[in-house]
DNA sequence: GGTGTTCTGTATCGACCGTTCCATTAGCTG
DNA sequence: CAGCTAATGGAACGGTCGATACAGAACACC
């Protein structure tokens, strides 16, 4: 009875307070990211995104909920991200600017790694749900290189028995090994070599000509 | 001569001490791998070992002083092991036995990943003494590979332009990112399908009669 | 404008965790 | 045996963190 009158296009959610709920998880995915999430206290969250328990907990169940939250969220930019990039990607100069984009991109976060990759190692053994949704970001993640690798292949720019799903799983294994070996040591120069590795395996074969 | 006796070599511990010392960090190394540093707090150590608080801090100075033993202790074990699977190997066959150890060390810890990769992307914004030892770590671990690597040029088996230390990171890149996604999507192929893409960096153009 | 819901401030609780202290036992040294 | 140091047991403390309770303020809607 009381269900259709006061809540806002379905959530029970007002404007302020859909505001003040992003607030909270934008300040949160920011220090998950920067500290880990075992680090990052709700106090931590609270203090960044000036907010106080009661709206903590009135957004969220608890931290796990908070935490599912961010996952989701940084699934959601790096798909986004990576939509863009990918998007018209039809050629091997094409691809060779997606990787050129990720070197940048690591270079300017130097010293933290993927923001997925970060999450992956730290919730895979304590979540089922976190590591279930970030398998299944990855996933999409693939695909979106797979979708690039067969319009790249239908302009006769791939060998024909190249095979785009483990291009792809090579690819993204490729930079996920990357930013963490140049996380650790400090030297963004990891992360190309092991890219470019990844990259020779797909111009390997190709015809010559076409780009 | 007079300080040797009983007392283990230098340091102030005895034999039972030391036996002890070695259980505390054997449990600490198992449990941080199993469920992360962070979520691994004294008391489980503590419970895992047979020990009390008085022990614990009779043989480490805190808890960062036990991490940092047991980021040493974790690097100890990797080297040893890949010292023993890498030490004879000079030829592409020999490498790709390697390749099949790796694929199938990480179905025996299935779930979990790479132990020194665990480590260095939950340490790595945490403790820079940890960081620096994991890099050092992974620097040798690429020696090792180098070195094999040589062995195999020397054989003839590689090709005149390849680089053995650029085939060496990409082969380390592709191991953690593979063992990265295996673990988060808890399918092993990942790791197999991004180590096979950098083998064959590294048969490219090597001369087809030598193996 | 009144009313009920959503939103926010504050104070606080209980559990856990890292850490310390003190007392006692075991074991080597002379 | 005496005497010293290492090794152990156990209780307890201070602080932090996640979580709750309850109040009042802001706001949407009739």
């Amino acid at each position: 009875m009381a269900a259709d009158r006061e809540t806002v296009r379905g959530t029970g959610l007002t404007k302020r307070g859909a505001v003040t709920r992003e607030r909270i998880l934008a300040a949160a995915a920011d220090l998950m990211y920067a500290q880990g999430v075992g680090k990052t206290s709700l106090g931590d969250v609270m203090a960044a995104s000036g907010t106080g328990p009661s709206q903590m907990y009135h957004y969220f169940a608890d931290k796990d909920a908070l935490v599912d939250e961010v996952v989701t969220t940084q699934i959601q930019r790096m798909l986004t991200s990576q939509r863009v990039l990918l998007a018209r990607v039809d050629s091997l100069n094409g691809l060779q600017r997606w990787r050129d984009a990720e070197v940048v991109v690591a270079r300017t976060r130097r010293g933290q790694g993927c923001p997925l990759g970060s999450l992956a190692s730290e919730l895979s053994c304590q979540s089922e749900q976190a590591r279930a949704a970030l398998a299944a970001g990855f996933a999409t993640w693939q695909t979106l290189l797979v979708d690039a690798l067969v319009r790249i292949r239908a302009a006769g720019a791939l060998a024909a028995d190249a095979d785009p799903s483990m291009l792809a799983a090579g690819l993204l294994a490729a930079l996920e090994g990357g930013l963490l070996l140049a996380q650790i040591t400090r030297e963004p120069e990891w992360l190309e070599i092991a890219l470019d590795a990844a990259m020779a395996q797909v111009t390997a074969g190709a015809p010559a000509v076409a780009q």
